[in-house]
DNA sequence: ATTCGTATCAAACACGTGTTTCACGATGGA
DNA sequence: TCCATCGTGAAACACGTGTTTGATACGAAT
């Protein structure tokens, strides 16, 4: 069970990452997550140093999937129209979020992130928001005509991004209010129509 | 500095109220509230029972500043047609959210609420959220002319929503983008004037 | 004057935490 | 075969936590 193969090391990084996402930093403890990976105490505080290392390398495998998303939604707007791709976005985002998927546990764990910051959020804004802001940014001066760095821009900008993260962000809230909520293909597809004509509506409005 | 005076029980509160806001159930400590109230350790446990019920006090104060948020945005709104109402809360929901005023930790309060949701989440759901959206749903029904509880109007309550709240939520993360960002009238004008138009717009395409 | 309930205090308790230490066994190269 | 290194294990360490205890002082009612 020791020796060259590495498996240990794995294991509870995976324990840990589904552990964090799911109760933040501190409410989880190195204990558990030993003990739910079948691993010693000191096994953390061998590959990892610490509990913060732990956590540090669970926070970049996030980054990595979270620039992945934003990759995929620029490729699938690859030679359409602005508006086209501004639907495109939209929907590689919330198929990514609402869908249970193998990735919820990413924007649990941002969620957190963002109720007790910590310095590696500046990592996240800097990698993965601020990007994914400057291509929405040009999206929309493109369909309004205007400079990217325009006041307004800006503001559409935020208008589209805070819908789509608002069907990560308020996920438990959201639960208790529509509990018949289901994340199937269809609720996913009528998301999508609605964030997207309900945006572009928005932006052309801008504009004056 | 004893006796009939019960300005500990009020100071506790106080500090306690700031301090959860701040950093959350979990990551503040009896002592550290007690510390900074000038009270002894025990205070808390002779006024509110135990660490939990202190903040149970705290949270129920909060439900009824948003109470109470809700009725100024009703009440500016009032005999004013749709569009105007839904300025109007607008209008109210940024001032109260955006200005660093007295209201702040409330939000702060929510946002830790929604990252770790404890059982006293669901009181805010039933007694601040839903007479929210109803209130909202009513004023997008009647511009779009469809019944309140038609699938489309519950996504266009949800789009106004998540843009007002976004800009108090992601405060940490704002801050970060837009160092430069000031919550002068100025600027609280200018959002409200953004959201408010931008929705409108969206709601009108709603209704196809 | 005595009694009772209120409010506070310092000290201690019981527990859980992250981290460290030291020892044991296995592995792979010299 | 020997030895150095790696991975793991159980136990202990040092610390911080919420909570409880017993004592003290004060004011008001009896």
């Amino acid at each position: 069970m020791s020796g060259k193969d590495g498996a240990t090391r794995t294991r509870v990084l995976g324990v840990a990452t589904r552990l964090f996402a799911g109760r933040g930093f501190e409410k989880v403890t190195v204990r558990e997550i030993c003990r739910e990976a079948n691993a010693n105490v000191a096994a953390v505080n061998y590959h990892f140093g610490d509990k913060m290392g732990l956590y540090r390398e669970v926070l970049d495998q996030a980054i990595q999937v979270m620039k992945c998303t934003t990759d995929q939604a620029r490729a699938e707007g690859e030679g359409k129209p602005a508006d086209e791709k501004l639907r495109a976005y939209v929907s590689v985002f919330l198929r990514r979020v609402i869908k249970q998927g193998r990735d919820s546990w990413i924007h649990q764990l941002m969620m957190h992130e963002i109720a007790d910051p910590t310095p590696a959020l500046d990592l996240v804004v800097d990698e993965v928001l601020r990007p994914r802001m400057k291509y929405l940014g040009e999206l929309v001066a493109g369909i309004v005509n205007l400079p990217v760095d325009d006041e307004r821009v800006l503001r559409c900008v935020m208008s589209v991004q805070s819908q789509c993260h608002a069907l990560m962000m308020a996920n438990p809230v959201a639960r208790k209010l529509t509990p018949d909520f289901t994340a199937d293909d269809g609720q996913i597809d009528a998301w999508t129509e609605h964030i997207s004509r309900f945006s572009l509506q928005g932006i052309a409005s801008a504009a004056r």
